[in-house]
DNA sequence: GGATTTTCTGGATGGGTGTCCAGAAACGGG
DNA sequence: CCCGTTTCTGGACACCCATCCAGAAAATCC
């Protein structure tokens, strides 16, 4: 096969690629809005101007467009917290970044959120998503663990809490947080940044 | 108005309201099991051999029959732990009593704790029953902050956790713990138990 | 520029939903 | 036993849904 061809392929595999990431972004945003129970695949074809058609040339059937939109939002959200991680150079400088980064996601990303609860909670009735579902959480519970780490490290302390715990915690937090902001609380944010540094210090020992 | 006519309109309100609780029921335990956006009218009526129609002799429409479902069960359920706040006499007897009646409600009645968050996460984009799930939600905060409250009596210590907070994070920890439990983690009962009774501790000063 | 492949359209299909309602059936007081 | 009320039925309605697909349109290749 030749080098031109090559390209020519390769070109086009992107440009699929492409298009699909977009009409993922346009699932996401749609549903973020409606939640996945209220919004159809016409819904989402109509963000990007397209026939409600489209979509199952790019996606094998609703369940796969859901799965790719998510995973494609979700895994580069549990990597929000690496820039704190990385830079840090003391406990309480980790806690207060960590603690800032999601007091301002939940304020800023409200509606996404909520689509991650609803969609966790529907995978607990059907298999359609649910690896993806499982795959992130997985990486939420790695990124929770690695802070937590790299805390008690900076600490100089042990780690009184399993890794799956952190994370239920942790995610309790957010998603009271997330209720109480979405039904109105404006304050909800800045007390989730204080429930959560004051989280981080209560889970050494 | 004779006593006779009285006592007859006291037993026709009587017979509608068992009628009502009844097909309540059945709703709750249609919608537990397939959940809210999977469930029709048809499918709840069928539970108790009655045509779908007899739904809306009973309730004005859906939502108004699901508030009612979750609130009969869900009212009760915050109560589960009265007796052991009752009845404990140390700080440890009412941390052991109260986790243990987490992990057997966790695992006796999974699908209704499913159902409850499937509501609740709902009700964060319809406003059909969000007034009866946020009442609900007060009831089960009330009941967290009366065991923490006792807990820290019996221990002779304070409490260092804001009343919301404290019900975010059993929160947290239970809902972690079913979606394992569904996942197919069958010890996830037994380390819920142990978690719960060591985040009792945690959060007193 | 013609042929071929990729991309997209929008209608058809079969199914589901909540709601409403006319009328049948069961009930109960007199 | 009759008659009014309560209770229930099941069909009609208008709407929404995911999926499939024949064929139009656009892009690409030679």
């Amino acid at each position: 096969m030749s080098t031109v061809t090559e390209r020519a392929q390769k070109a086009k595999v992107d440009k699929f690629a492409a298009r699909r990431s977009e009409l993922a972004d346009a699932a996401l945003s749609a549903i973020a809005d409606g939640g996945f129970a209220r919004t159809g695949l016409r819904d989402i074809a109509a963000r990007v101007g397209l026939s409600h058609g489209v979509l199952h040339y790019y996606f094998r059937d609703k369940d796969d467009l859901i799965a790719h939109a998510v995973w494609q939002y979700k895994s580069e959200c549990a990597r929000r917290y690496d820039p704190v991680v990385a830079t840090a150079t003391t406990a309480s400088e980790l806690a207060d970044g960590f603690a800032a980064e999601m007091a301002s996601t939940l304020q800023d990303d409200a509606d996404m959120h909520r689509l991650w609860y609803d969609l966790r909670t529907q995978a607990m009735y059907e298999e359609g998503f649910r690896d993806t579902i499982v795959a992130i959480d997985a990486l939420l519970t790695d990124m929770v663990w690695t802070v937590l780490r790299r805390y008690a490290d900076l600490a100089g302390r042990e780690i009184a809490i399993e890794r799956d715990e952190a994370y239920a915690l942790v995610d309790g937090a957010f998603l009271n947080a997330l209720i109480a902001f979405l039904r109105g609380d404006l304050d909800s944010p800045a007390r989730l940044q204080g429930t959560a540094a004051r989280l981080l210090a209560a889970v050494l020992r």
